[in-house]
DNA sequence: GTCTATATTGTGATAGAC
DNA sequence: GTCTATCACAATATAGAC
């Protein structure tokens, strides 16, 4: 975690989160941003001058953290259902921490999709790499064949899902009681890994 | 499919459930369900007297839509692995009909959780169906126990990602080829079953 | 039922003092 | 850099003629 020095930019940054990302862009108000951050209207245009470049702002470094680094801890030597294990743990983890996050991207992806072309220029992917490696494991007879293209998205659909469809799940399965709902995005992380390990292991 | 009569009210409806649908609440303007309509605004409120009150007649039907009626196809006498392929058949078939419905649904339902509540009375989901069948599945040996509040999501998350991360997707592992991308999603019908059944036999 | 014109409020953005 | 006051326009909603 990288501490943050706690100026007007910071604080206005930090605001502007937290109502996009509750929000969407639609949704915010400057003026709620402002109040947010103690401060008025006037200086947010001062420091990011339209309500459009405090967005792209926030919505970039939203973008980079909702995307999985899947490439990080594929590069290592773990055994390769513990690299699952982890990025499992890991991306629940983010996503606890930020509830709002993939609604927001993806609300804003679908509204404007052409955006991101630019982003993904300058992150710079490489779906190839995951491929890879799931052909040698399959070869060494680990794991069943499986095409990286569909299992990535299954595996973060897999951990996804219970965050976004929150409202729902929480009211059909748990009669609404958030400390149950908590509980079970917690046993995801298990029943995940079981899930995904046992389509994957050859009968 | 129930035929519409072609008047002002539905031509009002099936406006705003496109012009929603791509936007959402804040982002839709009556002015272009108005003119999507062939009609003017005046027209709008004189048929639904407020914003909020078309948006809601939108909402609900969505909602219904969006909610997979798993129960039903439950309820039959076919093999119990012969109902998941019949349930992804048909989901993956309505989604690919209507691209823009899960953001839509998620949302909104984001933005106004407590909305969910009297929506889930009305529609009157019993989630207890699914958990007997499993029980009784596992019971015969057929697969493995597994709890409903579980598997179910598991199936929906796996049908629901690629459509609503499709940007992303289309744009890492298709370069943005649409054409491709089309055909990915329909692949996805016999990759999930097989994912899922895979997971769920027993070694 | 349908239209044009208008009232009213909300909201992003700027001017200008300190 | 920070504030108050204000502009300019957009958007929902209504009035009233036909």
């Amino acid at each position: 975690m990288v501490e943050q020095e706690i100026n007007t930019e910071n604080k206005i940054l930090d605001a502007a989160k937290r109502v996009f990302l509750k929000n969407g862009f639609d949704g915010a108000r400057m003026q709620e941003i402002a109040t947010e951050a103690g401060i008025n209207k006037a200086l947010l245009h001062y420091y990011f001058r339209s309500k459009d470049k405090l967005f792209d702002a926030i919505f970039t470094e939203a973008f980079s953290q909702f995307l999985p680094k899947v490439g990080e801890v594929m590069m290592t030597d773990i055994p390769f259902l513990e690299k699952i294990r982890i990025f499992i743990d890991s991306y629940i983890n983010m996503l606890t921490k930020n509830p709002h996050l993939p609604i927001f991207v993806l609300h804003e992806l679908h509204r404007n999709p052409g955006r991101i072309v630019q982003i993904i220029k300058n992150t710079g992917v490489d779906p190839n790499i995951i491929s890879k490696i799931l052909k040698s494991e399959a070869k060494k007879g680990n794991i069943v064949e499986m095409d990286a293209k569909h299992l990535v998205p299954n595996i973060i659909g897999l951990c996804l899902f219970p965050f976004v469809a929150r409202p729902i799940l929480q009211a059909i399965i748990f009669n609404g009681d958030e400390k149950a709902y908590e509980s079970y995005l917690l046993e995801r992380k298990e029943e995940v890994y079981k899930f995904i390990t046992n389509a994957l292991i050859k009968k």
